[in-house]
DNA sequence: CCTACCGATCGGTAGG
DNA sequence: CCTACCGATCGGTAGG
């Protein structure tokens, strides 16, 4: 077996599983070379400074999700059908991708403020998916009136958001069980 | 205006406020310091380690949250009343107490292995206190049936443990409608 | 609570 | 990717 030169692909997602676990100001230089099997100061090829590998870590979080977002709001349907997909996505962005998930729900806030309101607006957007699902629903009659669309948005993101703090997949619920007890939560909810 | 000696309380105090902003790791006894108008090696007349101030303050969050649970499980009146309670007494916990929250919610996993199990041992038993009352709810035909009480209080916990990342008390939405739409939202869930 | 430190570790650089 | 560093900062201590 072969040790293979490290590529900056590898770095950032080493980055993303020590920024995950241990946070980003708990993780040291020193601590991602030895992951990788190198030096601290060997990563300085790779990449300018370390606040870069947060903000590549959170990029790449929010590209995730913005794709799950586009592919959920394309789906053909009702409502119902779309907010299912919004879940689902989620649920397999995060359950698929869990170290970047981590990084860009927990980590996010420490990047400088610049990069800090570039995400903030990622998030906002991604946010927005869900509100106008949700008022079709409403405009619909699929979804009960009188419902707020920005506020049930953050309560839903609230949940789907938390699974990377409590789900385990060698646990007693699999992924699809766990999209359905979502679904059903929410669904009734919005009824 | 007479400048007084920081008393234990108010280090912690501060210690909360930095934890929550900055993170554990983001903070240093120097900025603890300097939040005091002290120095950072005079912290040491406080506290033995950076550790036991993370120990203090969360433990702060968890007994004012296992306060407020018990209070909620002894209101009488139905299921739904005290379900209600736990949620508003959430709420309160989490407004009135934010530094000590956040840091309790975001910052206990930093903490050592030995102490970090009492932390998850604590918010177990928190978590109990919502599936006992979902388990009575179910039982007395007031919830719907089929509903897991051990999946809804994760959601439910969820919701109002993000209210943190959110939630601005000088925004559009005032802390009784804050309460009003968390009930209405997780009761019609339940149904 | 300050003075005066300690050894360890931090992010990062120059040069190969 | 390593060698050999740099100045700054870290948590913490001794003694007052």
């Amino acid at each position: 077996m072969v040790t293979t030169r490290n590529t900056r692909a590898d770095v950032v997602a080493a980055a993303g599983r020590l920024f995950a676990q241990r946070g980003y100001h708990g993780t040291s230089m020193r601590d991602l070379g030895k992951e990788l099997g190198l030096l601290g100061s060997s990563l300085y090829s790779h990449v300018d400074s370390k606040q870069d590998l947060l903000v590549e870590v959170v990029r790449e979080g929010a590209r995730l999700f913005e794709a799950s977002a586009e592919k959920a709001l394309a789906v053909e349907g009702t409502s119902p059908d779309r907010l299912r997909a919004l879940i689902s996505g989620h649920v397999d962005v995060v359950l698929d991708n869990l170290d970047v998930a981590r990084t860009f729900l927990n980590e996010a806030r420490m990047l400088d403020p610049d990069q800090r309101r570039r995400v903030i607006s990622a998030r906002d957007h991604y946010e927005s998916a869900f509100r106008s699902v949700l008022a079709s629903g409403i405009a619909e009659g699929t979804f009960r009136a009188g419902l707020d669309p920005k506020t049930a948005s953050i309560f839903i993101l609230s949940i789907i958001n938390a699974i990377e703090r409590w789900y385990r997949p060698d646990g007693p619920i699999d992924r699809k069980a766990l999209v359905e007890q979502l679904v059903e939560f929410v669904g009734s909810a919005l009824e």
